[in-house]
DNA sequence: GTCATTTTTGTAAGCGCTTACAAAAACTTA
DNA sequence: TAAGTTTTTGTAAGCGCTTACAAAAATGAC
């Protein structure tokens, strides 16, 4: 009958209900214009035809479609999975569906990616993941990021700084600071760091709250032993085997995160080494499965799915006349894998 | 000047560039019909404009939009955070993005979230997660995805039979008959489950797979104990104890997947308990940190990322006569958290 | 019962884009 | 050079929906 090509539009549910267009879109998106019984007819008879109202059609028409974007750089990563699960919770709790993807941990992709959400016209647009020390790369982001607000869209990002658009940061220098405090006070001097991509912010930063725990106590954080490598439990596992060739006589392991912390625990285990009683190892996070692993990490908190939630919060309201920035707190949290250092190392 | 309200539209391309908006129109999709130098130019004038196509547009006018809706049940999960990460590399290997989102692991909220990625008009859909044991539950899902391949869309479900769509299915019985054996080979009798919802097919067939396992090897499953709960790692704490309160006798936990079985290893921890010497403790999915809890998790490994990847081969390709059902394997990983069985015991 | 108000409904104009079809321009060929 | 081809460009008709505006119906006041 008044079929088309499968699905049933607006239209159909108009004509079998013997209503007008206007009045069948006005009975199916509730406005108060439209007698109550017909509406309810309206609506009966869409859901016996199975319709479903295009969004597509609807955002043309004037309808802000309630999508917002979030781009992260490895959703199996737990940072960023902790991340979208606090971004999903609130998003839904404000009617919001999200849509995520992939950057592949390179800032062309996370370009791409962004460019993608424009693209998709989605309402709002979370970017997650450490920014990058060198400004040249920062660039195509930030404009296009700023082109996206011009354009009256709200973009927000989380742990990177130096983006002209609303940010939620952790606190990762002190956040350093107090883990490399902790390591100090059980006794620690030859401290070695396995870290991750050398060009991140996340890793200057945390470092540098490290470095400067140092210094406070008397400890010259200068030739340290340093590898770089993913951010990964593999580039942990890595990371451990070249700090320990090149550093024998390290007593503890920062990781720059916690995943990279897993992987250096297996080093360690595989090497023969335990963990504290001859190494102590440390890192950033707070994983969920932190706690779990052997010995379970002494880490710094960073409250992931709250960050998702502020970031949301943020985007959700209008743009500020300056970029709005949160800071999150931080939390260290001592469990099993420090210790003192060892008598006579 | 063509200025309008912010984001330029192809029509201001095409005013700037001195073309039709025809013209324009294929000169930024890549016709071939458009004098090359003409095209380069168009090209170049939407750039400087900061032109982005609007989807919406281009999806009413008829060009199919490449996105792919992914509903899991909690993406924070690391099951559906593996599976998450194969559709996503897949999908963007065939251009596609992904929007995901959270069915908070009821029939209801997945419901809602495939209607609403209807409501978008993914071009194929993805649902993963259990099915349940009770027909009524699935019955309103079945219809849903019925219609939605009726009106033309694909889809597909990871970890569910029953639905008239393809199917990817992990060997749920068969891990479970291979897990029972290898406890039965360790000389185990007194074998405990501590499961997820009882509701949940993915609970009984994995459930029924050790059990044949048991009854092969002339022990009766019957009276075995078992405690029900949420499939975190918090079910899994409160199922270990409860347990062991209820059979002291137990010699070895199977817990339903991973993610409970660090909740049980974190009670028999707590309770003084030494797995694998004195309980053994065996799981399913082999998520990426089984490997690094302590002890190391026995499991059967279910491949998550490749399940993903192939849903999305299924969903790209046309629908077939009837509903597909590709089956993954299965691959029992004997780690340290499974050991023989105690002596006097 | 009449006229002014208010409520309800319908008509039609877009939203920004693609594309069928028609027209124009650029080549070929004889 | 004219006629026939081929290539390039433009015009205009939707895609499915919302909503301003106008018309019609219902209600109320007198």
């Amino acid at each position: 009958m008044g079929e088309h090509r499968g699905t049933p539009r607006l239209i159909d549910v108009a004509t079998a209900s013997g209503v007008s267009i206007a009045t069948a879109s006005r009975a199916l998106t509730g406005k108060r214009s439209v007698n109550a019984t017909l509406a309810l007819h309206v609506q009966q008879v869409a859901t016996d035809l199975g319709y479903v109202p295009n969004v597509h059609a609807r955002s043309l028409a004037g309808v802000s479609v309630a999508t917002l974007g979030l781009v992260v750089h490895e959703i199996h990563d737990p940072y960023f999975s902790e991340i979208a699960s606090g971004v999903m919770r609130l998003a839904g709790e404000h009617g919001r569906s999200v849509q995520i993807s992939h950057a592949e941990r390179t800032p062309e992709s996370e370009l791409a990616q962004v460019r993608l959400m424009r693209f998709h016209r989605v309402e709002a647009l979370i970017v997650v993941g450490s920014g990058y020390m060198d400004p040249r790369l920062e660039r195509p982001l930030a404009l296009e990021l700023s082109d996206y607000e011009n354009a009256g869209g709200r973009a927000a990002v989380i742990g990177r700084h130096n983006l002209p658009v609303d940010a939620v940061l952790p606190d990762n220098e002190a956040a350093g600071h107090a883990l490399g405090l902790h390591l100090r006070q059980l006794g620690h001097t030859s401290i070695g760091f396995v870290s991750g991509p050398n060009m991140l912010n996340t890793i200057s930063d945390r470092t540098a709250g490290v470095a400067r725990a140092l210094r406070e106590t008397g400890v010259d954080p200068a030739h340290l032993g340093t590898t770089f490598g993913p951010f990964t439990r593999e580039g942990g596992v890595e990371g451990a085997r070249q700090l320990l060739a090149r550093h024998p006589e390290t007593t503890a392991i920062v990781a720059l995160n916690d995943v990279m912390a897993v992987g250096v625990l297996h080093s360690l285990r595989s090497l023969g080494i335990s963990v504290p009683s001859q190494i102590s190892v440390a890192s950033f996070d707070d994983i969920s499965m932190a706690a779990d692993v052997a010995p379970s990490l002494t880490t710094v908190r960073i409250p992931m799915a709250d960050m998702g939630a502020q970031a949301v919060k943020l985007i959700l309201m209008p743009r500020a006349s300056r970029p709005r920035r949160k800071h999150t707190g931080h939390e260290l949290v001592v469990r099993d894998s420090t210790g003192p250092v060892r008598v006579g190392a």
